[in-house]
DNA sequence: TCAAAAGTGTTGTGTGTACACCCATGT
DNA sequence: ACATGGGTGTACACACAACACTTTTGA
């Protein structure tokens, strides 16, 4: 085992032409939007005004510009849907089947945001008739291959949040630790133990314990805690 | 909150209106194809006859055409670059930044891919110049932006190799414990415990063990294991 | 004093890790 | 009989899971 014996390889016209223009599909961002309000975990979804899928809901996403790079495409899609910025934001997956999108050949990479619910408050209002919040636990028919993306997406988050610390996006900085279990509890959607979660969390030392309570009934208050940075 | 403030989103052009022909980038895929050879891990890199790069050595990819859906195009660069099909494939990451390829805009969809050196072996020869295996761990100065492509392709292999089984992707299919062994001490590039490995894989019932036997030396014969289908 | 959520420890079980010797073979 | 890699078990540390009661508050 040393050397191919196709000589195809970088002498096949594939690697040196670009294609012809006529040849090229176009290239979209779609960014799944997630968002925990406090018994729900909810995706940011856009009904569709024209064909085809016309009527039925899809996930944010628009083309991506010459001189962006894909990042900085979804942020700007994100921004546009959501007026915040500075979000948590990842890569997905990239979807380009012939086919998913009956007008064109459409690539599309997809992202996923988290943003906590709080933060979306602030901006939110209501004159917008064609965008809303869904329950990822009943949603509407979806336009092209959204299903597939969406199943796949919650499917990644519900890994990262085992492995990772991205469940502190989806609070305000400051939080409780009932606040924070709550998270975990409506993404994995199952019920955690609260001492052992508690004792598993503080142990991985990713939290500042403040001198603040939060008061939200008649019952005694609760610690707040914040996420250390780096 | 319950919906956006901005309806710009689905009725903003970039939504509506498929980019003009000129606005499109170029899409390829990349495929990182690693095996080992028992001692090393390798990666299949092609050299550059041709400017940009003239003379480092790239990750084998191409264009994607019309009509073939992403995976089918690293498929099929993979059998031109090893004349070897049927073979374990995994999308990677999508790379878009602008400037990336300094001809014009390519996005380029990474795969990678593990082959047994066994199945190589057998198509491999001599006559391609400009078709090489590197290992991963001493690689030449490389074209484009394939050094972040190949470190994070890496990452992914040594993470996949903790949680799943595509270990068994860079074996024959009947194989003794200390090759698995090799494979995973290769990859990770560490050392592991031979009994603790043995009784981990072992406990995952994922093995059936063989009544064949392998000699290969002047020491006692090696038992031969097969991977469980479904 | 009551309701409601906050907060807190111990025990058993399973998993990962460290570690050393005998076995089967060909020469 | 010896050199070479194949093959095996036990003890400790640590992580995860199950489980119930006391504390603080406002009404």
């Amino acid at each position: 085992m040393s050397k191919s014996n196709k000589n195809t390889s970088t002498s096949s016209p594939s690697d040196f032409f670009i294609p012809a223009l006529k040849d090229r599909p176009s290239v979209a961002v779609d960014t799944i939007i997630f968002t925990v309000d406090g018994k729900d975990l909810k995706v940011l979804l856009i009904k569709r005004k024209i064909e085809p899928f016309k009527g039925m809901w899809a996930i944010p996403g628009g083309f991506v510009r010459m001189g962006e790079t894909l990042e900085q495409a979804a942020r700007r899609e994100l921004f546009e849907e959501t007026n915040v910025s500075n979000i948590y934001l990842e890569q997905l997956y990239t979807f380009g089947d012939p086919g998913r999108d009956p007008r064109a050949w459409v690539v599309t990479i997809a992202y996923f945001a988290l943003i906590s619910s709080e933060r979306l408050e602030i901006k939110a209002d209501t004159d917008a008739e064609d965008v809303d919040w869904f329950s990822m636990y009943s949603l509407p028919p979806l336009a092209f291959d959204h299903d597939k993306i969406l199943k796949y997406a919650l499917e990644r988050l519900r890994n990262k949040l085992s492995y990772t610390t991205i469940g502190f996006q989806l609070l305000p900085k400051k939080f409780t630790l009932t606040e924070l279990q709550k998270v975990y509890e409506i993404i994995l959607n199952k019920p955690i133990d609260k001492r052992n979660f508690r004792k598993k969390i503080l142990s991985e030392n990713m939290l500042t314990e403040l001198e603040e309570t939060k008061m939200d009934g008649v019952h005694r208050p609760a610690r707040l805690y914040q996420f250390k940075e780096a």
